[in-house]
RNA sequence: GUGGGUGUAGCUCAGUUGGCAGAGCACCGGGUUGUGGCCCCGGUUGUCGAGGGUUCAAUCCCCUUCACUCACCCCA
């Protein structure tokens, strides 16, 4: 047998209901808050996630379904949508038409990770992007749009956890004390904080490791050592986060694996998914937009973990699929004949119909019609043609009336859609 | 990439100190010659994850491998 690849899966039809109500109330929601749908390839030119994400990240180290195409091209499977928005907004001259552009994405992303609960090679993210704006009330405006669309969808086990990492000017300072810092707490980290201590110093604050935890509880914060434009814009973010009532958590040691990351940043963690406590995140890049060749403008994004999120969403409530309206149950071959004809008729009509041509007997037809949650049965045999009246069951209450062949979609038309 | 746990029917899982492969649910049929769910009766379903080894005999023991899973790591 033919499986499919390690750390892909298929999403059933079980399944999807849930993932097209996370789509739906997602895109409803992020129209209104004005942003417009973009669509974007899954393959771009490695140099695009190298520059952006960062060179020396996990991610673009030993994370990529990196190849050499036919004509020797080095080639990426994305494995994140912000650094092709980005591309698609310069390569297109979005800016040109208006610098403000507030976009958003659903697709599948890819990373060759080990795969874990909530951790796949190929997951879906929803995306959304403010670029041209760096007011903090933009910050604030995206954190309450992303909360939002988890109370739509009823999910309560999530919290909102925030911090700044500061610009350009002001990070290389606080990345010295910090370094100063752990220089003198080094014997005390695990063999992994020795080695980011040098390479993404900023890492060792989000080490799990309970000694690590322990050596840097009195490290320097990033928080308190943000040049003057960064603590103002950082609190005017958490102002306007208050004044919209958006409850948040202050968390100093929220970090960024990705390099591009500036200023606002956060998360939505949850506690149901293990180890995995990222439901979504994000946070500004203002430095990115230029640095890949485009005008100096400011950007703030998030992606949101499509599989995450469905598993949590159909853990604590059901989107049940909701049954069929009729279900026809045709003996004989005269009979499936017409049931063809009727079935075609109501589905054009937009009423969920259901037929069976195998060879089934009544009782096998009824049962079939139950597992499939049909509300009604239409039963039509060579006695009901003959007399040229069927009969429709209703499934619930079990009471049968009699309905005219003769028109007989109208007749079904007029009563199904009464009760 | 590293470590632990698990792979037996469509699903959830028993089981054999090595000797014919099991249950519940699901599915199919009957009880009801044309009426579903509940009930009763009967039936179908297996490369015991794959490959190799030891043995008269392996689903069971040994080795290898693959997958799933949890954690590290990483992140959404």
């Amino acid at each position: 047998m033919i499986q499919l690849i390690r750390g892909f899966k298929d999403i059933l039809p079980g399944e999807t209901g849930v993932w097209q109500k996370i789509e739906k109330t997602a895109v409803s929601l992020f129209e209104d808050f004005g942003f417009c749908e973009i669509r974007l390839p899954v393959l771009e030119h490695t140099e695009l996630f190298s520059r952006s994400i960062g060179k020396d990240t996990d991610i673009v180290e030993k994370e990529m379904y990196t190849f050499a195409d036919r004509k020797g091209d080095s080639i990426t499977m994305r494995p994140e949508a912000t650094a092709s928005i980005v591309r698609a907004y310069i390569q297109h001259r979005l800016y040109a038409v208006d610098p403000v552009q507030k976009l958003f994405t659903i697709g599948p992303m890819f990373r060759r990770e080990r795969p874990q609960k909530g951790r796949y090679r190929q997951f879906y993210q929803i995306d959304a992007e403010v670029l041209g704006v760096d007011s903090p009330l933009v910050d604030a405006e995206l954190i309450l749009m992303l909360a939002e669309l988890f109370r739509r969808l009823s999910v309560s086990d999530v919290s909102v956890h925030l911090n700044s990492l500061g610009c350009p000017k002001c990070r290389p300072g606080f990345t010295r004390a910090l370094q100063r810092f752990l220089a003198k707490v080094t014997t005390q980290l695990c063999a992994d904080c020795q080695k980011r201590k040098d390479k993404n110093p900023l890492r060792v604050l989000d080490c799990k490791v309970l000694a690590c935890r322990e050596a840097v509880a009195d490290a320097p914060a990033m928080a308190d050592h943000l040049c003057a434009e960064c603590e103002t814009h950082y609190t005017a973010v958490k102002d306007s986060l208050n004044n919209l009532s958006v409850k948040y958590e202050i968390d100093k040691r929220l970090v960024r694996g990705l390099d591009y990351y500036t200023r606002t940043t956060f998360e939505i963690q949850t506690g149901s998914l293990g180890a995995q406590s990222a439901v979504a995140g994000g946070g500004r890049y203002d430095g990115l937009i230029e640095s890949l060749g485009g005008p100096a403008q400011p950007a703030i994004g998030f992606a949101i973990g499509l599989d995450r999120l469905a598993e949590i969403v159909s853990a604590q409530n059901k989107y049940a699929s909701g049954g069929i309206d009729i279900f026809i149950a045709a003996l004989g071959d005269k009979a499936k004949t017409a049931a063809l004809e009727w079935s075609c008729a109501l589905s054009l009509y937009g009423i969920k119909t259901e037929t069976d041509y195998s060879n089934k007997g009544l009782k096998g037809l009824m049962k079939r019609a139950d597992r499939l949650g049909a509300r009604h049965v239409l039963i039509a045999g060579d006695k009901e043609l003959d007399e040229g009246v069927a009969v429709l069951r209703d499934m619930s209450t079990k009471e049968q009336v009699p309905v005219k062949i003769e028109g007989i979609i109208n007749n079904l038309k007029s009563k199904l859609t009464a009760s």
